[in-house]
DNA sequence: GGCTCTGTTGGCCCTTGGGCCAACTCGACA
DNA sequence: TGTCGAGTTGGCCCAAGGGCCAACAGAGCC
């Protein structure tokens, strides 16, 4: 499996449909995962998969718009295009309100389901980018030991050793060894740098 | 006029939807605004007032979705709510997600009509909140000298003052009196502070 | 010609940061 | 029981940050 395949699911009680959508994909490049019921694909998710989802409408069980709460619910990012016969303007609204790619008519053209697909897969690859920066960032953070996470949360707070030794209880060089240590494992060599690492990994620092 | 009022640039060809959804919406204590062409809207849209617009999809001259683009072309984030008697799904989908807030269908429900308002409000709070919090960090800026930025990116990039003195060809005793004139002008008392609030204000620092 | 703002530099002195080496305690683990 | 990681502390020394006072140059303004 390379890097920049993209998968399409395809969800879709008419068997026709996912055969003749599915073709249409499969011709431009990408994989298709088809299935004719919304539960089976949910239960066999992974969303480690980079690629979207498209939806029909209305289907046994679950219908659309559950299915895509139901995504979104199970902590799932997974980019969602909708397709269906019979939709309305309130369902359209909801469903984009949602933060569904696209919301097409059947029967569909060719040239917007295909813009929309592009669409979902550029807005996965951002997604999935941010989240291994982010992933790397929580990774090194991991490494360090629970006393240096705190040191670094006073030191992010902009506090001199001296206060933060007293905060902590104990005295200023054995907070210059932490805060020494936290910087060679983060591999950062400035304060700056440790600032804006702490920032992206969404840590606020300790308060006054 | 007091801080908590939100106004609500009614835009219909039809005056008597204008005075319908004008009485409805000053009973809830909303300010009005009615304007019947879409283009003198446009002409007298002051950008600071806080309200949003709630727009007709087919108008002459410049039928709701154009107005929408021109409005965020001239740089407002005005928040838009559509209200249409003759509109389908594409239009809709287009309408969201250029940014509005709801697409509504005549004739419209109350409960959804007051619904869109109120989160127009929280958004364009929102907004105004971000801008007022970005803006006094820009003031805050604008008091230093230009030499006085430049060094305070290279602070914020993690540069030492004999590093920055190197690259300015000085020496570093005046990097140390820029530095500290730096930190007093914008009121923070540590690098740390230094580099969230150029976070914020979205400056990257100086390259390598 | 004075005056102010900006940018510059020097000296002096103290605080803070931080590397290197060494040492100790304590709990976990084999 | 010996070892290892984590946390702690000390001494030593040097580099870096930063406040205070003083001074000077050039541009722009009244």
């Amino acid at each position: 499996m390379t890097n920049d395949e993209f998968t399409v699911f395809l969800v879709d009680d008419d068997e026709g449909v996912l055969k003749a959508i599915g073709r249409l994909l499969q011709a431009r490049g990408y994989r298709i995962q088809p299935f004719t019921s919304p539960t089976a694909f949910l239960a066999s998710h992974d969303v480690s998969i980079p690629g979207c989802a498209l939806l029909d409408l209305s289907m046994p069980d679950l219908d659309g718009l559950a299915l895509q709460q139901a995504l979104s619910a199970c902590g799932s990012e997974r980019q969602v295009i909708f397709l269906t016969a019979k939709g309305d303007i309130p369902t359209s609204v909801r469903a984009m309100r949602a933060g569904a790619i696209d919301f097409l008519t059947k029967p569909v053209n060719d040239t917007d389901l295909l813009r929309a697909v592009q669409e979902a897969e550029r807005k996965d690859g951002e997604i999935r980018s941010k989240a291994a920066s982010l992933n790397s960032i929580i990774t090194k953070l991991a490494l360090l030991t629970p006393r240096e996470q705190e040191v670094m949360k006073h030191v992010v707070a902009g506090r001199l050793n001296k206060q933060i030794a007293g905060e902590l209880g104990t005295v200023e060089k054995t907070i210059k060894v932490h805060r020494g240590r936290v910087m060679n494992k983060l591999g950062v060599r400035s304060v700056a740098d440790l600032v804006r690492l702490a920032e992206r990994a969404g840590i606020a620092g300790v308060g006054s």
